[in-house]
Order: C-alpha cells, then sequence, then structure tokens
DNA sequence: GTCTATAATTTGATAGAC
DNA sequence: GTCTATCAAATTATAGAC
C-alpha cells in the first residue's frame, strides 16, 4: 500500500536527482501517477513544500540505513563499508545522484525551505560521521573528528558526482577504497 | 570591450553555476544586459548552443588557468596548488560551485550538445592530471596514475559542493590541504 | 544586431463541483 | 481526494521590420 503523497515524492525524488529542483513540474509527476497537476497541490500547497518534504523523507531513510554507529554488534569496518554502501546505492541500485548532493549544488537558487532540510540532511549526516569517529577515536580533538568526518562526506560526494557525470563507476569504486581505508584503517 | 555574445556566456555562467541548467531563462538574461530574449536568440538560437558554449569557454578558461603541466619552471607543489587554487577561486573569489561540476550532476537530464561539453571538461581536466602525475610518478602504470588524477578532481569537486551547501569554507580547506599533500608529499 | 510582435507550450497555483 | 476549469505568468522560439 502506498499512498499518494508517497508516490508523489518518490517521483520528485527521482526528478530531481535526475536534473535538479528545476527540472520537474507538478504536471510530470500527475501524468506519471494517472491524477491532475491539481490533485498534486492538493497534497502540497507549493513546490518548495514538496522539495523540503523530499529532502526530509531521503534524509530519514539515509539515517536508517546507516543505523546506529555506537551499536556494538558493528564494527569499524562494517560501519565503514555502511558509510560507503550508502553511496554505492546511489549510484548501482538508483543510477542516480545523492538528492542532497544536487541540491547543495543548486543551493543558491534554492527556496529557503528546502535549503533548510538540505542543511538539515548533511548536519545529520557529519553529525553520524562524528559518532563514529569518536567511538573509534576517542582521543582526538572536537575539531579534528569534524575535519575527518567532513572529508569523508566531500570525497563520497564528489566521487559519486564524477561516477554520475561520466558513467563509470570505476571512479566511484577507487575512491571508495580509499574512504573505507580511511575510515577503518584495520581489518577487524 | 566586451561583445554582446560574451556577456552573455558570462551571465548564462553564472545563473547555471548558481541553480543549473534550468534556472535561467533568455528573458532573465536579456533583462540583466538591458536587451530583448529575441536578441540573445540571434548569438544563440537555442538554449542547449548556449549551455554547450558556456561549458565549452568555462573549459578553456580553466585549461588557460591550470597551464603547462610539463612546464619546466613549475615544480610539482607549485601545479599542486594551482590545482587546488582554481576550485579555490570558485567558493572564495566567485563564491559559486564549479560549473560542470553542477551541470554533471544534473547530467542525466541535459540536452545532448550540453552533456557532451561536459564530458570534454571531465576529460581535459583528467588529462591536465594525469599529465600531473605521470611527469612525477614516471614508474606507475597507465591505470594508476588515471585513478590518481581521478580521486583528485573527485576531492576537490566533493569539497566544493560542500562548502557551498554548508557555506563553510572550512569543509574546502581540510580537503584542499589533503589534495595538495597527495600530490605533491614532498615540499620543494 | 536589435527591435516588436507573437505563437505555442508550460508552469505554479486557485476556486469550486463531486 | 480527485476532478474540471481556469488564471496569470513565464518559457523557448520564430518572423519580419529597422
Amino acid at each position: 500500500m502506498t499512498t499518494t503523497s508517497e508516490k508523489i515524492i518518490a517521483l520528485a525524488e527521482r526528478y530531481i536527482r535526475d536534473g535538479g529542483y528545476n527540472s520537474f513540474s507538478f504536471r510530470d509527476i500527475a501524468a506519471e501517477i494517472g491524477i491532475k497537476s491539481a490533485s498534486v497541490h492538493y497534497h502540497f500547497p507549493t513546490k518548495e513544500a514538496l522539495g523540503a518534504a523530499v529532502a526530509d523523507r531521503y534524509t530519514e531513510n539515509v539515517l536508517a540505513f546507516l543505523g546506529d554507529p555506537m551499536a556494538e554488534d558493528a564494527s569499524q569496518r562494517m560501519l565503514a563499508e555502511r558509510y560507503v554502501a550508502l553511496y554505492r546505492g546511489a549510484l548501482v541500485t538508483d543510477q542516480q545522484m545523492c538528492l542532497c548532493g544536487l541540491l547543495g549544488a543548486e543551493q543558491a537558487a534554492l527556496p529557503e525551505p528546502v535549503k533548510q532540510s538540505v542543511r538539515g540532511f548533511f548536519s545529520k549526516n557529519q553529525g553520524w560521521l562524528e559518532q563514529f569517529f569518536t567511538r573509534f577515536h576517542p582521543g582526538l580533538s572536537k575539531t579534528l573528528l569534524a575535519a575527518k568526518a567532513r572529508h569523508a562526506v566531500a570525497s563520497m560526494q564528489g566521487a559519486l558526482m564524477m561516477a554520475c557525470a561520466n558513467d563509470d563507476n570505476a571512479i566511484f569504486e577507487d575512491v571508495a577504497r580509499e574512504v573505507v581505508q580511511f575510515m577503518a584503517p584495520d581489518p577487524d
């Protein structure tokens, strides 16, 4: 059972991840579901409301996929692999960009509510990584921990973009290997 | 002396780097120059022709900025710093994304001619880096050379996107330092 | 090279019936 | 919750005068 709202969000996500915030209309989405654009407005009054909802749901899904970085049954290597698998899923399974990677790049031209939701994604993503690094490097300073986390996100986002832009997954895997190594230098 | 064509390309570049290919219209550009949109069509018959021209000019400018990686008066460290300075200029001076970083992310929804020009950017960027790495690591295999080059581009693109999305230049500088280190481990 | 005028389509959004 | 009907504005693009 998929509600209409969920279908709308899923389709909007697909469009945005292919071509950005301005690459689709309410009519595009309505047509694919088999309803009228006025009905889409019933669920999401404005396009920016829809955009923000898409980013919020995306963030939830990503956090759910990553799970708890402090879980005792999750090893350092497992967690590092899982973080990389997040982006590999986008590239290999979805064959699309990271929603917030694309929206983040368009940030300057985005409506305020969408911008806020995209920032939320990055701050939570950063939070997960900081917890991860804190767990396995308890000695490091807050500043260094944060820098390591930022480095990991930036590498994966860049790798995903390059792989999409050049239609070459090898680019992604080169970087993925190094990020796993960076996050978990020693095998379990 | 700036010709109208040059003004159009410059404005289109600014719009795309802020919000992507679909974030501007011929009228937006015409209005800022003080002409009519029909006059913009005189210089660039279609939007995709303009998009491709913007990407081509951007690529030329980038290559001109990077210069010859084989130049004898350019040290390894100097060239590495210059490569990083390319992206720092986008972030600090222009306060914008890399044109082809953004267009590359939107690749799936781009008209074919624009897509081609964006690919051209990445292939030339990759070429410059491969020459650089070949020069200073003559022993390495083609495959490894290419992997190193891809890694450098991906890191810088990701760092720039993250810095733009989060409005935080520190994110960029963290990665920039590592990329310089990666490209030129030893000081001159 | 730039203009006016205009065509054909698309877009985000609303009012009100069912 | 979805529809019809509609709006006002915007978009890409062209024809033809100056």
